[in-house]
DNA sequence: CTGCTTATGTGCGGTAACGTACATAAGTAA
DNA sequence: TTACTTATGTACGTTACCGCACATAAGCAG
C-alpha cells in the first residue's frame, strides 16, 4: 500500500535517524486537516505539534480591527508549534489550515522530552526554526517593497512547493486574507498573471501552467527563502517533483555582499 | 566605580546563573560599537556573538536593488547572532549598529559550547529567539497595514526602550533606511509628531517629550511585541527607568481571542 | 564671517492599493 | 429550469506613499 500515509512524507520526520523515530513514531497520530481549521489561537497553548504531510498551514496575525496578515507558511517541510520547544509555550499569532490535507501530530510533552535530549531532533527543529525566521523576515521585506503582483506570484510558488501537483484549491478571498490585501486586488493580480499565460484560474482552482514564468514574475523574496530552506534543511530530492533550485543549495554566501549599508545605492 | 561597564547591563547576561557566568564572563570582550558598523553581512559567518549594553543594532535585509528594510532591533535585551546557535551559522540579512554604544562579545565557539550544554543559557537564548520571531512577525504585519506615522512612533519607542535616556541620536535619513521608506516621508511623519508635541526634533537629535502620547499614536504592534518580550524574558525592573508596561507581563493570553478567522470583521 | 557640507522642509505629478458599489458568472439545490 | 449562493470581474473616487526637484537652515572648517 504505497499510496497510504507515512510519516516520512514530512521532511522533518523523514530526516530523523532511526534511534529517534523509534521513540517518536509510535506516538504520532495521523489527523485530517480540514480547510479553515484553527490549530492554535493567539496566546493559547497547544496540546500537540503538527507535522503536515499534505496539508498547508498559515501562520497569521489578526489585528484588533480584524485585519490579518500571513506571517509564514508551513507545509510538509516543517512543523507547526515551534513555541513549544522554544520555551514560550504560546505565540501572539494564529495557525489556520490554508489547504486541506493531513498531518501527523505529536503530544506536546513527547516533543519537549525529545527536544531536551539535545540530539538530532533538537538540531533539526532549531534549523527549521531558523528557516522560519528567514521566512518571516522576508515576508516583512516583501510587504514593505513589493507589488501585489509580485507577492501573489511568490505566494503561489510557496504554496505550490508544499503541494503534490500543480493545482491549488484556493479562492481569491482567502488569498486576500493571507496577503492582507483586498479581494479585488487579488482578482486583478490573478487576472494579470492569467493574461500572461502563467496560470489558469477557475472558481477556486488555480492551475500553474508556467512555473518558471511565475518565478520570473515574483520578487527575489521567493528565491531567497527557498534557497535558505534548502541550505538549512537539505532534503533528498523527491523524484517526481520539479524541484528546480533545490540542487544549488551549497553556497549562497556571496549573494548580497555587493550592496551598500543602507537603502539607496545612490546614497553613497 | 559604578559608572563603569558591566556585562549585566545586558539583560540576557544578567539573567544567567552564577554557574554559567563563571564559564562565560572571562571570555567576554567589551567592545565599542560605532554608528554604521556592520557586525555581519548576508551569508557571512560571524566570529563572535554580541550582547549589546548601550548600543542598538538593526537587523536589516538589503535587496538586490539596494533598497532595505529593518527586520528587527536588538539592544541590551538581546543578542546579535542567533544563527550561530540555531545551527545555520549565517543568515541572509545584515546587522548594523544603529545607535552607537558598547557591547560584550563572545567568540563563536564559546557560545556554541555553552549552548550545547542544554542548560540555563540554552533556555534563555531560545526564549530570546522566540521573542525575536515575534518581533519579525509583527514587523511584517506592521509593514502591511500601518501608516508611516504609526510605524515611526513604533520605531521610536522600540529604540527608546533600548536606550538609557529619552533622547536619541538619529537622522531622518537613517530612520528612513530602517523603515524602508523615503527620507521625505520620515520628515513628514516627524513633523506631524512634533506638531503634536510628542517629540522635539533638531538635526539628528530626537527628544521624546510625551511617551504615553507616542504609544497612543503608535500602532498596536509596539505593545504586542513589548508584552511578548516581557513575558518571555522577565527582567528585574531597572530602578531609574520608566518601564511602563513591564509589570503587566503575566497573562497576555486573552488579548486576541475575540477576532474572526480572517481579515475583515464584516466578512462573517 | 565665509564657504561648504549635512540635515531638514516643501511642493508636485504619478501610482499602487484602498473602500465602496455593483455586475456577472459558475456552481448548487429545489 | 429556476432560484440561490458563492466566486469573480469591473468601475470610480480617495489616499498614502513614491520619485524628483528644489529651497532652506544648521553646524563646521577655514
Amino acid at each position: 500500500m504505497l499510496i497510504a500515509h507515512d510519516p516520512s512524507q514530512n521532511h522533518l520526520l523523514a530526516a530523523l535517524p532511526a534511534a529517534v523515530t523509534a521513540h517518536i513514531f509510535p506516538h504520532l497520530e495521523w489527523v485530517p486537516m480540514p480547510l479553515g481549521h484553527v490549530l492554535y489561537e493567539s496566546g493559547v497553548q497547544m496540546r500537540h505539534v503538527y507535522f503536515p504531510t499534505t496539508a498547508i498551514v498559515s501562520l497569521l496575525y489578526v489585528m484588533e480591527d480584524g485585519a490579518s496578515a500571513e506571517i509564514a507558511i508551513v507545509g510538509n517541510e516543517g512543523i507547526v508549534g515551534v513555541s513549544l520547544f522554544m520555551g514560550g509555550e504560546t505565540t501572539p499569532s494564529r495557525a489556520v489550515v490554508q489547504s486541506a490535507g493531513y498531518a501527523y501530530r505529536l503530544p506536546r510533552q513527547w516533543l519537549k522530552d525529545e527536544f531536551s535530549l539535545a540530539g538530532e531532533m533538537q538540531v533539526l527543529l532549531l534549523r527549521y526554526t531558523q528557516a522560519l525566521l528567514t521566512q518571516m523576515a522576508q515576508t516583512a521585506v516583501c510587504n514593505r517593497h513589493h507589488t501585489l503582483d509580485q507577492q501573489f506570484c511568490r505566494w503561489l510558488l510557496m504554496s505550490l512547493d508544499r503541494l503534490p501537483g500543480n493545482e491549488l484549491v484556493m479562492t481569491q478571498e482567502l488569498i486576500a486574507n493571507m496577503l492582507g490585501v483586498r479581494r479585488e486586488g487579488v482578482t486583478e493580480a490573478a487576472g494579470n498573471v492569467q493574461k500572461a499565460g502563467l496560470i489558469s484560474y477557475h472558481r477556486g482552482h488555480i492551475a500553474v501552467l508556467d512555473r518558471a514564468g511565475l518565478e520570473a514574475r515574483a520578487c527575489e523574496c521567493y528565491t531567497v527563502v527557498k534557497k535558505e530552506f534548502d541550505r538549512l534543511l537539505p532534503y533528498p530530492v523527491v523524484p517526481g517533483k520539479t524541484s528546480d533550485a533545490s540542487r544549488a543549495s551549497a553556497s549562497l554566501s556571496a549573494v548580497h555582499s555587493a550592496s551598500l549599508p543602507f537603502r539607496k545605492g545612490k546614497t553613497a
